[in-house]
DNA sequence: TTTGCGAATAACCGTTTTATAACCGCGCCA
DNA sequence: TGGCGCGGTTATAAAACGGTTATTCGCAAA
């Protein structure tokens, strides 16, 4: 089992890898923000941990960064009392947090009860129904029909919609995954996105079966 | 399902908030002790979440008022490593609590077991007898009807006629919800968005079953 | 440099939803 | 009896929403 440790505080890093490493995990470490997602795309880890405070990027973007292509566990170290960034980790798709301090107990804990939760046989993450994903490729491909090429954009719409497959997501709420921030004016953007969307999966774009639209509510992926 | 939270971290106040709406409860915020008292007598939640520390009165304090008056379960936020303070929690009636820092992941799970030992979880968060809410989809299920789609509004009115089943509910506080102010000529609008629902709902709309008016008070919802 | 592509900005259309307004009927009470 | 408040209903105007298309911008590859 492998986990990608973020934080610039070298010792916390220690210890967490320390703690972890002792319990038989296997641990990346990585000491900012740009390192951190590096190793995530070499290392493709089975668990993340990103403190919220970095250089190079914080943990907030590294978290949106691996929630583009992935859903592996994300868990977030906080410093006590910063709660309005729990609320933008917890948006941003993390799965739990641990504010600083914390004690090595409380950690191994919290970890693997997140492997649990995750049940670790992600089997195929990027799949839904007849819709499969990949992130390496950047592709979609439906059926049996061939593999169509996405932008990143389009590649993080769908990946959203297919983590939800059979039900509707908000329109802020992707608007926040896709964009990473919510706009009042970029209501715009997903409209549009939505449409070329629509336009690369759907067999008949102007009568949509798969990226269906719930009205005054967001959208949503049917899968048999 | 109502869930009263008082707490005077407003960031706190805003993560438990986010993390209970998103699951599906109503939830009804209080910062400071007294105003939490008020609430609770006008709103009769099915739930609250007490704070210690906060100002006007304790949770404590209020603790002790909720439990002079009503059953209800009541779950206490402490600090970590102030055992003496469980221990008079307890002592008050309190029925669970929660030790400041904690995921949104273990708040929402002891929510749950705790409406589910009071016997309040036989359904889905926003149901009341056959009327079934889905706040996701935006869409209500009457029995055995199909689904009718919701708009906003109407979602946010029946959610609070849902969440107050069986209780008339006055004009001036589905204003509030509904709208989030209280002008003056927004009664018309009530009326109107009462009627627009109806036609949803209602079997015969001219004769309502469910969705009663009272006479000078407000409107509530009959279920069986 | 030009070209090409993804993304952002803007505008248009038809539909749905919400707000404004008026009218009806009823019970109440001076 | 007539004025008044209240709730229900209907009509219409205004705003928001979703779909669509065209244009512009920025950037990197050719």
């Amino acid at each position: 089992m492998k986990i990608l440790c973020a934080d610039d505080d070298k010792d916390l890093l220690a210890l967490i890898a320390f703690t972890l490493s002792q319990a038989g995990y296997l641990v990346i470490r990585a000491g900012d923000g740009t390192t951190a997602i590096r190793a995530f795309a070499s290392e493709a880890p089975d668990l993340v941990i990103l403190d919220i405070n970095m250089p190079g990027a914080s943990g907030f973007q590294v978290c949106e960064a691996i929630r583009a292509q992935s859903r592996v566990p994300v868990m977030m170290l906080t410093v006590r009392g910063e709660e309005e960034d729990l609320v933008r980790a917890l948006e941003l798709g993390a799965d739990d947090y641990l504010s600083k301090p914390f004690s090595p107990r409380t950690l191994l804990a919290r970890v693997k009860a997140l492997l649990r939760r995750a049940g670790m046989e992600n089997s195929a993450p990027l799949t839904a129904g007849r819709v499969q994903l990949d992130t390496q490729e950047h592709t979609v491909q439906v059926g049996t029909r061939d593999p169509v090429r996405l932008t990143k954009l389009e590649l993080r719409l769908l990946q959203m919609l297919v983590a939800n497959a059979g039900h509707t997501v908000s329109s802020d709420r992707l608007l926040m995954q896709v964009w990473g921030h919510k706009g009042s004016g970029d209501r715009q953007l997903l409209k549009q996105l939505v449409h070329r969307l629509r336009q690369k999966i759907e067999v008949d774009p102007a009568a949509p079966q798969m990226l269906q639209t719930a009205v005054g509510a967001g959208y949503k992926l049917i899968v048999d």
